[in-house]
DNA sequence: GAATTTTTCCGTATTTTATCCGGTGGAAAC
DNA sequence: GTTTCCACCGGATAAAATACGGAAAAATTC
């Protein structure tokens, strides 16, 4: 797997943004022939810089209207709470993100739900209901000051 | 602006996870011709279901290493923190995500780093430089047990 | 430092894909 | 029953992606 110079970087900024543009307009933006600059972008997903491209939808126009946070601490007294934990958490097509993190609490969550009633349900329903979940700290989002922001390359 | 109908949400989906899936591949998929596919993206588009599209890149690979999320308290003396707050906070390219949320905080930060040394200097340098921050608590994500789940349409 | 290998790049030809356009069928409105 | 509207289709055209041979540049080797 070989490295990345400065021309891939504009690459990766502009398919950051544009991740439909078409491959000739790319080549011309970054001052290169179509080939080689389709040639670049396999590589790049070859090598596994690129992961894959996705559409950015809106999700309040789909009935998402309630972004949620919510720190979760476990139980630590079983060996394997945290994978149970994490296996269960992926299952979940409600939680956008899940990690674990270091400081006061254990997973920090990312969901997108349509409304408090909605989310009531899903902590009750899913989140309390796994196994090893201690407590919960929610925080309802009330204005989503930046929200995708790319990566500065 | 017209409603959304059951294919709609399929091609979404589809979309949300293969951007770059081809017109053609994508009708095929969904049993309809290119060009009803072609016009059914197109009006999801106009009318703001999709936002835009977007390479989905490996930060481990591209020199952000560290994850890490902040909570923010602001100083609320001043009528217009949260307004300086929010616009300080759109000009960092290192804030990948910031929401105004209810609870014990005001704000939470997503940011994406190569190590903590450059967090180290971030906190510093950016955060606790802007006007009306009071308090911050960083927590670093040790694993990224989910990481981009697509809405569950 | 010259020769060789490797990599990156280009242009052309071919295939694939997107778009334009006229027309069809079905549902709702009049 | 006719008209209107809408989503859809298929064929024609325009545009874009890909494959391929070879040239230039860079890195490697001797």
């Amino acid at each position: 797997m070989t490295e990345i110079d400065k021309i891939d970087r504009r690459i990766l900024g502009i398919l950051q943004v544009e991740g439909r543009i078409a491959n000739n307009e790319l080549a011309e933006r970054i001052g290169l022939s179509p080939t080689a600059t389709s040639d670049r972008l396999k590589r790049l997903q070859k090598d596994g810089y690129i992961v894959g491209f996705g559409a950015r939808l809106d999700p309040h126009r789909l009935g998402f209207g309630l972004l949620v946070f919510i720190e979760v601490l476990l139980d630590k007294t079983t060996p394997d709470v945290f994978d149970d934990f994490a296996k269960a958490v992926q299952r979940a097509p409600e939680v956008l993100e899940c990690h674990m993190v270091a400081g006061g609490f254990d997973y920090l969550i990312k969901t997108r739900l349509a409304d408090m009633t909605t989310y009531r349900r899903f902590l009750g329903d899913v989140l309390l209901s796994l196994p090893g979940v201690k407590e919960t700290r929610t925080y309802a989002v009330m204005e989503e000051v930046k929200n995708d922001g790319p990566l500065p390359l």
